[in-house]
DNA sequence: ATCCAATATGGCACAGAGTGCCACCGTGTC
DNA sequence: GACACGGTGGCACTCTGTGCCATATTGGAT
């Protein structure tokens, strides 16, 4: 039972998610209402807010995953890894599978979301769990007292803040710039930020 | 007829936006309705709207003054000053007034939005709009390729993360610390992140 | 094969946000 | 006093999001 129901059900959210980001390319996120998706996607109204708590949530999979991603890499983190060091890894590592595996997805999804001001809401809330993560990281294994929590917060908000630039960026000259290059290049530019403790 | 009701017209504004913060300080924002501010405030639901577009938007006074008066310095900035010194005096100067003026409705305004899930997404705009004012007063008087797009990006949203940092753990500890000097620690701890052509 | 429990789904009704439209009223102008 | 105009109130409507209940489907147990 939880083993063809769970697929069925990942299906089910994956096939929504993909139907309501095609219709929002091409009808617009505000244009679009609920109903249309659920008519789309061969469902319920009722059952695209089981697999989804929001509309804006439905072109959020992408950050979702990285931000699962990040978790992971964390949990597995080596004892003599600084946070700068692993931060740095774990970052170029997130942007090399999206690179690799579906830039078209995440320059869509990217641009679409920098269009529809109704949207910049919901983006915040991405920002504030990158926050959370980052700072997790910066102070994991440390003790209480190693950083200030200025430090910490400085860092990890301008760490939020140019990788919102490097992508807003890419979004915009994906067809002749190599992502590698420039999130290598935005990393050296704030590397300065990271506290001794960390380094 | 342009001089007493416009008068009126911010009055009624601002008594609307004062009510507003204060009910949604004492029974929280997503508990409050918009026919609750009308109630409270003497008017109809259909009058708050004509002032505020959206309900986000009654609590989102405070940075929308900041944006206006860091317009008006960027207008009035010297030839001879550089990006990162004017820049460096803007948010220190809007700070100190934030400081002197009204800390008490920046604490409670910004400790309500970092408490209310559902107001992160008005957050996000206003992080939007900071990010192009930063960029804005980067590229203001230098030649279109002095600096590149994504250097200016990094550096503006960094300032963007580094700024929330700091109001973020300001209001968390404002009885106890001094917001000059953490904003002054906050600015020197990112000072590398401006690109030479700024400095 | 049959029954049972869990779960996904659909349908319905409702509160609240946001908007368009029209009527009203007070104020300044001629 | 007639008139135009801008702010306001009221009404009706769409859409988002949610609670509740009925139904169907599936996996497991006997």
């Amino acid at each position: 039972m939880s083993e063809l129901t769970d697929l069925r059900h990942r299906e089910t959210r994956s096939h929504i998610a993909a139907t309501a980001v095609a219709l929002f390319q091409q009808a617009g996120f505000d244009e679009t209402t609920m109903a249309d998706v659920a008519d789309a996607s061969g469902v319920s109204r009722r059952t695209v807010y089981r697999h989804f708590p929001n509309k804006q949530d439905l072109i959020f999979e992408v950050p979702r995953q990285w931000h699962a991603q990040f978790r992971e890499m964390l949990a597995a983190r080596a004892e003599d890894e600084t946070a700068r060091d692993f931060t740095r890894r774990a970052i170029l590592d997130l942007v090399a599978k999206a690179t690799m595996e579906n830039p078209e997805t995440v320059v869509a999804g990217y641009s679409l979301v920098l269009a529809t001001p109704s949207l910049h809401g919901a983006h915040g809330r991405t920002d504030a769990e990158s926050f959370a993560l980052y700072a997790e990281a910066l102070t994991q294994g440390l003790a209480p007292d190693a950083v200030s929590p200025l430090e910490v917060a400085t860092a990890a908000g301008a760490l939020v803040g140019a990788v919102n630039a490097l992508l807003s960026v890419w979004v915009q000259v994906h067809e002749q710039a190599d992502l590698m290059e420039m999130a290598t290049a935005v990393l050296d530019q704030i590397d300065s930020i990271w506290p001794d403790a960390v380094r």
